[in-house]
DNA sequence: AATGAATGAGTATTCATTCAT
DNA sequence: TATGAATGAATACTCATTCAT
């Protein structure tokens, strides 16, 4: 026996979805995705409704805007990725130990890969030109700083830290990636190892 | 022999010019004060426009297209840079006198300002979608590593160069000027100076 | 005789009534205040919500919709209003008197100030392109047309209440206070007196 | 013979319109009449572009905003009911002639109907709210009466103007059409006629 | 050759209203 | 009973690009 599906003339095709909580939460991370895909720019309130498959007007209600959303996309994301690093040195007590550390979170083997780091460099960017960023950033390099003030003295800190940035964002535009020693020899001498 | 009137592919029935001649060049430096005013986001037809105090329909005319533009517009900044990295280093010869040299490049004592990295990094993100703008940071991170490989070796000149888009980056967000003698002693070490 | 439970047609089943019992009736004041201040432009469901400081569904469970909270505010309104000429034309015999109150409520000394002029104004205004309103100003207007011919005749009372409503839009128009003595001059002349 | 006309596959189906002088002009004309039909709150670039039978963005291209545009349409809105005041006014000498010319322009025998007095009175509200069009109403204003005193002292110009203002609202919103010869009673008296 | 007008796609945002809870 | 979440239509506005002049 075949149950219900009469087919009236002007049946709609299922309103559905409603109720889902922690959309709001779900919206952040697939902001965050978003951004990694197509750049702040391309972050658009439609392209966020569309990854997220949710209607357009749902951005709108939990956030004030763009720019909050925005906002909060990237402090979840430097938090995330402060995490990373935390959790990734959280055993390192020796600069031996931590030379390795570093050399692994360059090239990809620590929790984050290309694509955080990129979205990574489109915080940086857009704080550069917003204030309320720049407090997002300077707490995730004041905490970066603070995990590497563990094991290495302040200027040493300062110095690993500008040498990730700098070589993971080189190792991300080249095409070829680079090899794995060379990255641990320089990194070698910033810690003053050997 | 007669100088003018070399048959080119290109020959034009008598230019003519009305005026501004040079509005074509002109408009991409513009556009690259736009990029560093409004970011690549912010940098439209218009903008670039009333900068430059030019009618819009000018730009459609002596450019296929915005991103023509933009991509001249980079193009050009990545040149500049370049030839500040080598005439800055021109005169370098010994590794102690490169320390000095990538000292001052990283705080802004070398012909490059925090403007003209907040461009350089607007290209560097361009370039992580753009294969058209990967082929202008590669050639300019070629340059780069090659003034610096007269000098050192091709794994310290990767390290130090790597140092320096770090190091200036973290410089650029952070709101306290690092001091000078700390990235010197950092960047001495990469160097294996002393 | 038993005072309660007077059967009418709509005897709800015991209300019990949470909290709040008088916020239906709350939501039409701020909604009047609301129109004042934003006009009925700018009168929204979440702008009276805020202003009352109300859940957003608490208006439409307690109204059909915008326009029956709207209509319901005019109303309210119209009825102060058509109250404020009543009592401020109580006492009022004969045409000198007449003439002395006219010019307080031209300059507001009657209980009614600009603000609430202005809501009046907005009625006007909606009542020439809602029929549901006209009913509104119709009523409003012959109350006042009735009070007004306690004391004198039609046409005059016609030609009074015509004069009110202009002088006082003047009035709210204008950055410069008219001169009393002008205003009593004026209406002087309409009620024929001296 | 057949002239063109071959028919391609995908022929677009005629863009037709383009270069239309007088379009920028035109559009305020066509913003009056939607705020007549609709009302400020009514008027929004959709209406406007539909009602012209224009493209949305060519709005924003020959004004700034929205606002921008409501402000001149107002402001032509005004200047053209002044003239009519002024032509209207022109030939009269006497008080008795005015008394005439007062009472054929509240029954709308001036050049001015109802849906005039209607965007006029949109007008007025609108500059409740907004400063810019207060200068609108004040020039208006003062052209207005600028024209009766002409013919009689400041004092009764205003009152005359006051009445005006006071009755075609009135007359606006009854349903019924007041009669003339009383209109012409009230006029006579603030004239001082008979 | 040069440009101002024109246009359609796309942007963020607001909102009245519905409805599951 | 009361409400917070949800949604789709509508809003003003921006813009790259086209094109008649």
């Amino acid at each position: 026996m075949i149950t219900g599906a009469v087919a009236g003339p002007e049946r709609t095709p299922a309103p559905v979805r409603r109720h889902d909580p922690e959309r709001r939460d779900r919206l952040v991370d697939v902001a965050i995705e978003v951004i990694a895909e197509h750049g702040v720019a391309g972050t658009t309130h439609r392209r966020i409704a569309a990854a997220a498959d949710v209607p357009l007007g749902s951005l709108t209600y939990h956030f004030t805007g763009l720019e909050d959303l925005r906002a909060q996309a990237f402090t979840r994301h430097a938090a995330r990725m402060a995490a990373v690093y935390e959790s990734h040195f959280a055993g390192v007590r020796t600069r031996e130990e931590l030379l390795d550390a570093v050399t692994d979170l360059v090239h990809g083997n620590a929790g984050a890969d290309d694509r955080d780091w990129a979205v990574a460099y489109e915080l940086h960017l857009a704080a550069l030109r917003d204030p309320a960023l720049r407090e997002v950033t300077e707490t995730w390099m004041r905490a970066s700083r603070a995990v590497l003030e563990r094991i290495v003295d302040p200027v040493t800190a300062r110095g690993v830290d500008g040498l990730i940035e700098g070589l993971v964002m080189h190792k991300i535009l080249s095409t070829g990636e680079p090899r794995r020693e060379e990255t641990r020899q320089i990194v070698a001498r910033v810690l003053d190892v050997r």
